[in-house]
DNA sequence: AGCACTGGTTCGATTATTGGACCAGCGGGC
DNA sequence: GCCCGCTGGTCCAATAATCGAACCAGTGCT
């Protein structure tokens, strides 16, 4: 069973016509696309849609006043011998990122498949360095894949990748200015609404773990967490922000640090998973009792989670949804689809778990 | 120019499924509309309304609650082209399933891939049951593939693909008297070697929590475990085993009966992450420190262990060695090599971690 | 009885497509 | 010059297809 590749009529179209071209059906000018809309049997919107593509790969030159003038000169369809593959980049073994994270990309590897394209994963520490450039353009050198897609990305990739203009799909937020196409999580909206939720509970004194290297989706959670706080209706409410950097080690310090104050907060929303499953067995070590003592959210969902006790208040994603997602916005960049608009953030959904409860009396 | 006379989604698809029809590729019954959907990538309602016409074509005649009935016994000789798939049967989605068993599968796709199969996923709790004659030989019919793959197989399960000669490979350990090609790790050997470990630490009162409804390797787990503490040099040593289903609730319920009792265990052998992931937690519920009050081995390895504080004791396993293994059984299975011997399991590697250390004193 | 599966049905939200309208550039005929 | 009719470029509102999710009723296994 496989799947017919392009299934919107631009897309039929555009096959069609580009069988036309190189079968040599027309010489020098294409019919106009009123003509073409005519014998298609489709609008001139959806034809100039399907000619959209085929400009895309240089088989027509658009002149304005004068018609599509055919360009290349029977070109025996030069994508087709492309090899049709992605590269998608990760810093670290797919055994290690996070398991949503690998099933996400698991299944845009099987969407792909369908598609007639192979995915291909180059893991290294060295494309995420500060001055990747050198370790990239060696990368896209060897592997001459249609496009790529970037997970984790730092900010010297996207800027690289924006500079060098080669075809690419950030799986996560840009930082600013950078204009590639991406798609992501809400962190803002979901640290902005933990946060809230806290308020709600009564906390007064939160704190954000979240990671050292910011990525922009880090950097957004920072500012929807000071934002909750800073414009809630409680002025005593004060907001921390201590860093971790993945492994237990940090989370460790950057939590006692935390705990070690004063006034240490009585509700935490942690960043990264792994970071949580750290931070709820350290406030254990502590002896310090969750929800009781301190409140915990997960920003961050994964299947783990769920065998925690107590159920981690966070906000779940599908993976699955996540990678129909990223594939429609990849194919649009395959095709080169010029008018490609990096969609709305998907907004994960609330689970209120057993690891949040209003603030011991007294403490507040 | 020629025009596309069906350019909507459900005719295409339509066409499509008449094509399989045809050809012969479901005998009995289409597979449901719901997996249809998701293999085709369409929407239900497309889908039904494909079959729709093929239904007025006389075609296929829907049954409520049964599914879609092929009606026209087409060709009687389906299997001469067959395709180059290889289907996998887990019981849960690969999301829920634990992170490693995900990451050999994806391995295993791959590597497939490049031998130029294609690996599918099937995922039902109907052909884990005790009966699963019906809803397995239903499977098979609707999908033609060249070999499968069990996961996490029952006894009854495996015994069907005996019964029914379908070439298959058993990812885990096989019962007895099952002659299927398998592949899995030594579970025997890992709990007699972790029963032996804590016994030299000076533990006497061990435990086992297994689950309940044991499969091969579990069983091979219990046989380890009692082995080691039967034949140990200490007569006063006792090996106790609860049962627990994979969720927190059984896995609480479980510790719980342990530990309850007038001589608890202090040290504990758990035998699936996410349960060793459960018991970490509620033993903190209950104020009991890992290791000072009890000692904790993981059977099982998974990334996110490597999170927890402390790091469990436990036994590591490599996905990538495990993919490549399982691969070359089935290659064996594939091309009916008639020899096929089912190689010697695999002896995970012990990595020694803060969860275990001797017994408190007095407690013994 | 309860559960998990099947097809049957409906709903609203999203998306692709339509069929217009209008603009600006080009060429030919007046 | 001018107008007219052609070209592609852009936008918009109405429509249709599609999606995703929910619910029902029938079936079989536990």
């Amino acid at each position: 069973m496989t799947l017919i590749p392009h299934r919107t009529v631009a897309s039929q179209l555009a096959v069609q016509l580009r069988g036309e071209l190189t079968k040599g059906t027309w010489r020098g000018w294409l019919p106009s696309e009123r003509v073409l809309s005519r014998t298609l049997q489709a609008s001139r919107n959806t034809v100039r849609a399907a000619l959209e593509q085929l400009k895309a790969d240089g088989l027509i030159e658009p002149v304005r006043g004068l018609g599509n003038r055919v360009v290349g000169a029977m070109h025996p369809a030069p994508t087709h011998d492309q090899a049709k593959t992605v590269g998608v980049l990760i810093p670290e073994p797919i055994g290690r990122l996070r398991p949503l994270i690998a099933l996400w990309i698991d299944e845009l590897k099987d969407l792909l498949i369908e598609e007639g394209y192979r995915l291909r994963i180059h893991e290294g520490r060295h494309y995420y360095q500060a001055n990747p450039a050198r370790a990239l353009e060696r990368l896209i050198g060897q592997h001459p894949h249609s496009a790529w897609v970037l997970t984790l990305s730092s900010e010297a990739m996207q800027r690289w990748f924006v500079r060098r203009g080669a075809p690419c799909l950030v799986a996560g937020s840009t930082y600013p200015e950078v204009t590639l196409p991406h798609y992501d999580l809400d962190y803002r909206a979901i640290c902005r609404h933990a946060a809230g939720v806290l308020l709600r509970l009564g906390h007064r004194r939160l704190a954000l773990l979240n990671r050292e290297s910011r990525r922009a989706g880090d950097v957004d959670s920072e500012r929807g967490f000071l934002e909750a706080v800073r414009h809630s209706t409680h002025p005593d409410a004060t907001a921390d922000i201590a860093y971790h950097r993945d492994d237990v080690e940090s989370v460790a310090r950057a939590l006692r640090s935390l705990l070690d104050r004063k006034n240490p907060p009585t509700a935490l929303v942690v960043s990264n998973s792994y970071a949580y499953l750290s931070t709820a067995c350290l406030l254990a070590q502590r002896g310090r009792r969750v929800p009781q003592d301190i409140s915990l959210i997960s920003r961050d969902d994964d299947p783990f989670l769920g065998s925690l006790v107590p159920a981690p208040t966070r906000y779940r994603v599908d993976p699955h949804t996540f990678a129909k997602k990223m594939l429609g916005l990849l194919l649009q960049v395959l095709k080169r689809t010029p008018a490609l608009r990096s969609p709305a953030l998907l907004l994960p959904k609330f689970t209120a778990g057993g690891s949040t409860c209003a603030p011991a009396r007294g403490e507040d």
